[in-house]
DNA sequence: CTTATTCATCGTAATATTGCAATGAACTAA
DNA sequence: TTAGTTCATTGCAATATTACGATGAATAAG
């Protein structure tokens, strides 16, 4: 299949998943500490910055934009990303309360 | 491909990769949230709970128990499973370094 | 207009992931 | 022993992901 039964699951579950998933390539995250780092907003040098094909890193952008966690602008003939802070906000909270969860203090049976 | 050339990344940029990949399923962050819930540890009650055949779930808990996140405990011919706290507050610590990046405030582009 | 630059898109190959039926292994109950 | 329960593993089909060469679109430079 390669399919998730995302059907089964609440929109909190596929929400998590969803974005984790988008973490899951560690070009991805890459992109996403430089988009945070670097002091101006970085364009086409993440692909000399990064070792990847151009096309590749293009692919990656777009899944990031996909979910609203970029964004980006056209300066002539280069493209200007940046972190869609309000988003990433959201996103942060989303995730944070999955990671955050605290166990529940009883028997452990482990 | 569908091989990440995890060879051009910092180990930290794969660390993060590879735990947010495997909350890139919500069945997994289904399996998560209940362990973290349920009252007394969870055995095989996962498959009932969530609507995937018994071989899915368990191929899901494997994974998670690869990466150290849950534990399993035989008990005759169940198998108990718990959360690794210990392991989740390591992947908590490197998980939350990145997703709470602040943003440089310096001139926006987009 | 011509050429160069930058980036997106298309097409494709290699590999990974997901899901499940069938089966096996380990234990329990009778 | 025999049969039932629970879970892991195997094998496979369907789909997704990753990477990149080739190409196209848009703009800038000459």
């Amino acid at each position: 299949m390669g399919l998730a039964k995302t059907e089964m699951f609440t929109d909190e579950q596929n929400e998590i998943a969803i974005f984790a998933k988008v973490f899951g390539h560690p070009a991805r995250v890459s992109i996403l500490q430089h988009l945070f780092k670097i002091k101006s907003c970085v364009c086409g040098d993440l692909v000399s910055e990064i070792g990847l094909a151009q096309p590749t890193i293009s692919q990656h952008l777009k899944e990031l934009k996909y979910l609203g966690l970029i964004k980006g602008n056209v300066e002539g003939t280069r493209v200007c990303y940046c972190i869609n802070v309000e988003n990433w906000t959201k996103m942060k909270e989303t995730m944070l309360q999955f990671i955050n969860q605290e166990v529940s203090k009883t028997e452990d049976c482990c």
